[in-house]
DNA sequence: GAATATCATTCGATATTGTCGAATGGTTCT
DNA sequence: AGAACCATTCGACAATATCGAATGATATTC
């Protein structure tokens, strides 16, 4: 691992959770001084990962990191095969739909379809839920072995009164979601908001992703018919994507293995 | 400038502009032996700012990248300053509003409106267009001498057959631009679409951004009424944003003036 | 089906390169 | 007016990234 470029990396992340730092905080929170931190922040300025406020001299992220952002989006499979989906989700069941993917402890939300009441929504793309306190991310976890152990072995933030933060209590979940296919939230990550998701597979049977109905708590919890739709839709997006079969067994490979690779889903 | 942090970054442009690159190819473009590129992806793919395919063992921009966009919007006060200014605009228009950043030499999206049909459309935010070939990107040189002799220095790259790709040409339409505080394109970065634009300011007089109206070919020229609209729309959001005056005049301090910090602008 | 070409990856010697402490000039607060 | 803070510059040192060659494994070709 090269070091400077693992410091510019996590100066961009220091930088994406407090916005607007002078440079000597940014060397305080990553324990390096503040001439070494400059020397990094001054390569990243061209590029405009980050720009520095011509009026205090603090520093925030660019407008280079967006673009690098919207090409992630389009370049997504999962993204444009979930995208009809979760439309005709939404319009079945009222709901609104997220798809997300696993992000170290976190998952990130890469589609979002609104409500289809009408109602302006803020879009939730790109934003970053704790996997353990979310029903995307516990979809994941269910059925990732690497990406669970990591979450459960760190500390488990608490997001909301109700955020499940015990180890044991987590792993009973989980287990129950590799049996049904379906994990669920409620109000763990936002008071009043409950969530009912499922794993998405690629052609290997990994799990690449998660899709879920977000509904508010007075409609917890959901309809028989609107859960059976959501199933499908997992199934049909898992399908698209070469998954051969929906819920995976959970034998698939994991994110580490490079050094056995193959084209095809490995015969039986 | 510390050299394998550029290269980092260089590596996520490349990626950015071809998705899915083996090892080999990133290091030909950037004319690096494939060993240092492989150092350079290995830092920067447990950050997830890369991922890399299973199967194929090609590179590609990770989740990581998505993050730190949705940050930067969130945190851009020319954004939610615009955001409402652009609902009234598109409402009374009836056309789409887009607002741009410069970034070198292009412009990239920040912040789109739809145009009130009704109709699905592709949100925008996050693209990237030649500043040159766009009214928005010519609003902004038009106030912004540096970044203009950076663009009009560098190759003028072709969008479509109307590009206009001639230095003296562009200069003559920036004079124009600024003294209307308009700046116009019509079918220069995609056919069939029109574009009027109009600088906007911050407290120090600099321009930080654009915002223009998007029209088909066909509602083309744009009403008095329509334009008048706009330039309320910039001045408005100028104004919120500690702008004095505008259009601007043109003495703004430049981007790389960071010698000269003062939290206002200079008493008169 | 054996042989070749391609590719990602590892390793280790080299000197290039990033690192860090101290100093500077500017600005803001007391 | 003085003190404190801050971004920035500089230069010497050695830690560190770099690159060529080697490896193993996989597709491709004949």
């Amino acid at each position: 691992m090269i070091q400077s470029i693992d410091r510019a990396l996590r100066v961009l992340t220091v930088l994406a959770g407090d916005h607007r730092l002078s440079l000597g905080e940014i060397a305080q929170r990553l324990d390096l001084p503040p001439s070494t931190v400059h020397g990094i922040v001054r390569t990243l300025l061209p590029h405009r990962m980050v720009v520095q406020e011509h009026d205090s001299g603090h520093y925030r992220l660019g407008p280079a990191v967006l673009t690098l952002g919207n090409v992630y989006l389009d370049t997504l499979e999962l993204r444009s095969r979930v995208a009809p989906w979760a439309e005709d989700l939404a319009r079945r069941t009222g709901l609104a739909v997220r798809t997300a993917v696993m992000l170290v402890e976190d998952v990130v939300v890469v589609h979002h379809e609104p409500r289809p009441d009408g109602s302006r929504q803020m879009p939730e793309v790109g934003i970053v839920i704790p996997a353990h306190a979310s029903a995307l991310g516990k979809a994941l976890l269910a059925f990732d072995d690497e990406a669970a152990e990591t979450v459960l072995g760190g500390p488990l933030r608490s997001m909301s009164g109700d955020t499940v933060t015990d180890v044991r209590a987590l792993r009973g979940q989980l287990k129950t979601i590799r049996q049904t296919g379906l994990a669920e939230e409620v109000e763990e990550a936002v008071l009043g908001e409950c969530e009912l998701a499922a794993v998405l597979c690629d052609r290997l049977g990994s799990p690449v992703g998660a899709i879920g109905l977000v509904a508010p708590a007075e409609e917890w919890p959901l309809d028989a018919a609107v859960v059976t739709a959501l199933r499908t839709a997992a199934r049909s997006v898992s399908r698209e994507l070469g998954a051969t079969s929906w819920p995976p067994h959970g034998d698939a490979p994991k994110a580490s293995d490079m050094g056995t690779r193959r084209k095809r889903p490995r015969p039986a």
